[in-house]
DNA sequence: CTCGGGTCTTGACGGTGTCAACATTGCTCC
DNA sequence: GGAGCAATGTTGACACCGTCAAGACCCGAG
């Protein structure tokens, strides 16, 4: 089989493959057509066979890094879930904490995914996935489950989902292509942390705790 | 004067302009070199001779972007200050509550300008202004104050600094160019003031307090 | 009056996305 | 099993873009 190469037979498959490969090494910008028609091998012009455009392209590299992303989060929230398992409001503040570092986790190991993620265009079905099936959707059910161990108060609930993605979204951001790109990892680290005592001191106010979490309870990820 | 059409003699000064005009109308992708030379009157290669490359033109009009922004900032500010004089914790309070809103208000009202600010070169020295003399320096001096008056704990204060500005970047870049972008108006607004209440009350939870910023206080910028 | 340096132009090169026409193949249907 | 058709891949062209290299032009200093 294969034995004309002048039918590549998987062309697709191939091109997404290298345009995984293209974004996590140079981010949108690897994603030319005409460089990921030579690296597969065949000739510029061939992707429009099997994409509308360059932005239907990104779209796919966008759609394999927003599940990327929300399995990264799943398996953070899985880890939570082996520690602390008989506390609710404990292991509910712990979630939230969770997928806001592996939020900002992927973003800064995936730096080329990330960015592609978020360069597909607001219209499309990428955009509306990643609210109705993405990220978004595992951060308010995190939230909901807040608000049932009576942890956040339903009046705090309304926006609190915008607040924390918008919150890990713009540290992610900021860290990556932003004025804070230089910053060094350790710096990076401690202003997370302080990032996620400062939302949970805010939600734990919503219904008048005092108490703070623990720092090493936030320390389960490396 | 400048009968002779050769030599145009504020060439610069032109091409700033005409950066900004299109900056404001279509963002980064509107700073092109040969497209901006077109609509100057002057042939293409001619922005050669007072800059060095495009970067250095999206940096010029960064610049400009970080000024308009820092001034909004400013103004917002001085709003505060007309309302809330001899009470410096709901002072302090209002000043950050401004500074976010006012930086929010920028990004929605001139999104254009807003993304061009971000899109030069985090090593270049638009990123290093951002920092010692740009919005983040505003941030830092209201937070400070909210030290003082001893509404912030020290603790809290490290790390403030990154998380009210991820706050408010995040849902600035979300609702322009993220998922949240259709969202309407109304939405954006509730969400947005959620957001600085949430603050808010982390900070003031920081020093014990129980009590939460009245919601017209917020209001005093339409 | 010359001549030098700063300014602008013309032309070229390699890169991109995209459309149109053509070549090749494999599958289906008779 | 062969004919023909639709899917796939190729070639070529066009209009953009940023950038480098040479030339044309003009103003001011000497």
């Amino acid at each position: 089989m294969t034995g004309s190469s002048y039918h590549h037979g998987r062309l697709r498959e191939a091109l997404v493959e290298e345009a995984i490969a293209a974004a996590r090494e140079r981010g949108p910008a690897g994603l030319g057509l005409r460089e990921l028609a030579r690296r597969v091998g065949v000739s510029h012009n061939a992707a429009y066979r099997h994409f509308a455009d360059r932005e239907d392209l990104v779209a796919e590299v966008a759609a394999h890094a927003m599940e990327q992303l929300v399995t990264a989060m799943r398996v953070r929230l899985g880890e939570v879930d082996e520690v602390a398992e008989a506390e609710p409001v404990l292991r509910a503040r712990l979630r939230l904490a969770a997928v806001g570092r592996a939020y900002v986790e992927f973003a800064l190991t995936e730096p080329g995914l990330f960015r592609v993620a978020f360069t597909a265009d607001p219209e499309g079905a990428v955009a509306g996935a990643m609210l109705t099936e993405g990220p978004y959707l595992l951060l308010c059910q995190v939230l909901d489950e807040m608000v049932e161990v009576g942890f956040l108060a339903p009046q705090a609930r309304e926006g609190a989902d915008v607040t924390c993605w918008s919150l890990v979204h713009g540290f992610s951001v900021l860290n990556l292509d932003g004025p804070l790109a230089g910053a060094p990892p350790a710096a990076r680290a401690a202003a997370l942390e302080q990032l996620l005592l400062a939302v949970d001191r805010s939600y734990a106010a919503s219904t008048g705790r005092g108490d703070t979490l623990p720092r090493q309870a936030l320390r389960l990820s490396p």
